[in-house]
DNA sequence: TAGATTGTTAATCGATTAACAATC
DNA sequence: TAGATTGTTAATCGATTAACAATC
């Protein structure tokens, strides 16, 4: 293990570093309108938060403004890629390349912020005839040579669920500690693995409880309860 | 505004409402193997979470076990099903149907989950002679008609950034108060209108910032910092 | 100096969890 | 009755926010 930079041993709260994304979107979409400098209240208002949020989220990673006159654009912005760790490109595979696999293959906000999908793969040899957004859909067998040779740290699993489970198993073997799953279960990993679940159908159902709530709502003629 | 049965006009932290589709969706699976009932030490396992948390998040929506012998699976999936709200089927409009909209579209889940896809927008015409998942592609024009004759409630937007808030003011005086959000873009609704973003890239970044704190890290080349 | 805005403090709020009495 | 498991309490932890001293 390299020694680190002097500033930063001090450790941020998970919620903090769920927004630092969302900041660094903004700050990127203000440089590019040529803004150089915005304050807190600026910045919060762009990103939907409260400012003395912002402000406290950002004292975590050292003190990049002035007082009086507020934050460099580009410096702010720069500080946390550094912190997230996207000043430099993070190879990345993807396996399951059947709609929701095509659609991340060709997302291209992945590029532009740190990513770089190196291979896709998939179980199906039908499928592996396929060229998806300039890159080969190679054999899932392929993945162990492809994690070594990329250095690729970070899977994303876009398989049906009862296949997502066994591409974790041998995504953790071959040595991937990173998993973004889509699949609609939930994993088991050894300690030391990351995982976080996009799931689709659950984004729908807490808009669905709100949405039931909400005041004068078309009545909603309640089905009976199954005999038990 | 009806009246409500008499048993839940308590509300539910927003931290166990996240956490009810999951327990849904494990609770489905238990009954389609057969399992009648389970103990909260079994759910918790099956769905990740602290057996304690899992109780007290039941102990909101009433008093569904049985002390000594657990949950009886049929009855309490109805329970929370009722509770989110999919007992019936939510009509949903997805708008932009790119890779992601084609994907949204052929997502069978949502379908087995209480939502059901009534129309499919797009406003380029070139798409518009597509049929996906069996349904048309429309003009967006058609929003209005669609939420109208449909009573939509639930609007997805899968748009390229710079068409969403467009599309989400369209949608808002079209009447839809829940919007699901994957437009890389802050949205600004009025009050009372709820909006949930999936951000994949996010996720990513997320990932990205664990990985690089991980102990025996591949060397890290640190690029420098801007000239401000 | 006067005005503006950061970074931090401290109060408050909400979520998690262990422990256990209630009770099947 | 003895064993098992719920539902709830209370302690703890973490996140949010208003307020303001520090300082540009």
């Amino acid at each position: 293990m390299t020694s680190r930079p002097s500033a930063e041993p001090r450790d941020i709260p998970e919620a903090t570093v769920a927004r630092l994304p969302v900041y660094l979107r903004a700050l990127t979409t203000l440089a590019e309108d040529g803004v150089a400098t915005c304050s807190s209240e600026e910045l919060a208002q762009a990103t939907g938060v409260n400012s003395a949020k912002l402000r406290k989220d950002l004292s975590y990673l050292g003190s990049y403004g002035t007082r009086g006159v507020g934050y460099d654009v580009a410096y702010l912005r720069y500080q946390i890629a550094r912190q997230i760790g996207v000043t430099q490109d993070w190879p990345v595979v993807i396996v399951g390349i059947g709609n929701l696999g095509h659609a991340l293959a060709n997302y291209s906000g992945f590029r532009s912020r740190g990513f770089r999908v190196v291979a896709l793969l998939d179980a199906d040899p039908s499928r592996q005839e396929e060229v998806v957004a300039g890159v080969d859909v190679r054999p899932f067998d392929d993945l162990e040579a492809i994690v070594e040779e990329c250095g690729v740290a970070i899977g994303v699993i876009a398989t049906p669920a009862a296949a997502a489970q066994d591409v974790a198993d041998r995504m953790v073997a071959a040595g991937i500690r990173s998993i973004l799953n889509f699949a609609p279960t939930v994993l088991a990993v050894p300690e030391g693995v990351d995982v976080r679940k996009v799931d689709l159908s659950i984004e729908l159902q807490i808009l669905a409880y709100h949405e039931q709530r909400k005041s004068p709502h078309l009545a909603l003629t309640p089905i009976e309860e199954p005999a038990i």
